[in-house]
DNA sequence: GCCCTCGCTTGACGCACGTCAAGGCAGCGT
DNA sequence: ACGCTGCCTTGACGTGCGTCAAGCGAGGGC
């Protein structure tokens, strides 16, 4: 069970400003956590008696109905936190949370010290605050998305989000994750993917071959982004 | 354009712990407000100058796309307070909000005095903090709902979660709002929920009769509500 | 009384997506 | 080589829900 470095926790954006006492403190609270890809990480309903911080590799949330569909709510990588809200709370985690790489490496930090950490400390509580308001904001787009755009919408906002290379008049990019995965972080199942890609090719909007996707006219994407229907000047 | 007393103040869940001198400063940077019903209080997209608290009335956020389509975020009544993590990011509104019942009187809080007690005193923080989280969890809960649950699921859920009153077996409750707002808080249009309503009282499970709906039979809208099919041993 | 507007209800119709089932194609172990 | 097992793709089909359009009933003004 190895312990964490008090040096470690300095690169942690909530304890980036504390002194050396507070992050001494902390660091005996937390331990270094190491888990292969599809490891749970705790489910939904269990009681949060620590948050995390993703060292390397991701962490996938979501929640998942009786019948097994599933919604991803969240995907983490190195460098982000998650579940303080959760600790915060002090009632129950609302989501599961699996690893989805190997190794994935996390950083856990004890429920007990942080809080007490929080309450002693204000520049904490407002590192916290500013976190928290940020995944406010995201969920609010996604609740936004999720009722309002098509799923085309959603996933040439997706691709335009991604670092791109340029090609061309065309813009490249690669996708971070498999296509089964993609489908069900944007809400919607494998099938209906390869579909929409397969609609784009047949426009000569955009081509995939396997995790490489070219986009030949990002501008209509840009459109679809904005939900504006695409006036259809298309060849068939 | 009245101005709050400090005292006022102790009632709301940010300042009730706070000392007469902090509470003396919020008074002074804050302000009471009377809209009448469809008046806009902020845009999506504007400065956040300050948050509220629903003193009387009804405050709606949503979204909205170009063509028109709208997506309910939140509907706050008296007591709530809303627009917080706006004000703590200093970006912009993510939402627009406006008045849906006359009058809706608030207290705006303007942000330069909230950021500065927020800094100082760690109650607040920590109060700030709360309620940012159980929003975050509801939110959770709601990207949940839309994408993976059935109108007729998110429909029983909120029937459920109202006030009832007994009536033999059955349970009556009364909407609180016009169909039309209901079925656009829950991502839908009024022909839908016109038309599950009328499934219903086929069925024999519940009957509105404008705002006040009967259910006949609760429990086959809790097994619609855990997203288990209902065995359909029912008369046609 | 009449007419207007608004909220609600119904029907007809279309489309986006999910589900089921059947391949194709890669990698990988034996 | 063989057959595994996963991932992706495609087709056929069903359905939930939005859109359009019509009609209904309850106010409210005149």
């Amino acid at each position: 069970m190895p312990t964490v470095d008090a040096e470690t926790l300095r690169g942690l954006p909530h304890f980036g400003g504390l002194d050396a006492v507070a992050r001494r403190r902390i660091a005996a609270g937390s331990r270094v956590r190491t888990l292969e890809r599809g490891e749970w990480l705790f489910r939904r309903g269990s009681e949060p008696r620590a948050f995390f911080h993703v060292l390397e590799g991701c962490v996938q949330l979501f929640r998942s109905t009786p019948e097994g569909r599933e919604q991803v709510i969240h995907r983490l990588r190195a460098g982000q936190s998650f579940a303080e809200a959760a600790v915060l709370t002090m009632s129950a985690y609302p989501v599961n949370a699996v690893a989805t790489s190997s190794p994935t490496r996390l950083i856990e930090v004890g429920a007990s010290s942080f809080l007490q950490v929080l309450d002693e400390d204000p520049r904490v509580a407002r590192a916290v605050v500013a976190s928290l308001c940020r995944r406010l904001v995201r969920l609010v787009q996604r609740v936004d998305e999720l009722s309002v755009s098509s799923f085309e919408a959603r996933l040439a906002r997706y691709l335009l989000d991604l670092p791109a290379a340029g090609d061309g008049d065309d813009l490249v990019v690669r996708l971070p994750l498999p296509k089964k995965d993609l489908a069900a972080f944007l809400g919607a199942t494998p099938e209906t993917l390869s579909r929409q890609l397969r609609r784009w090719r047949d426009a000569g909007v955009a081509d995939s071959r396997g995790a490489h996707i070219t986009l030949h006219q990002p501008d209509v994407l840009l459109a679809v982004v904005a939900d504006i229907p695409v006036p259809s000047h298309l060849p068939v």
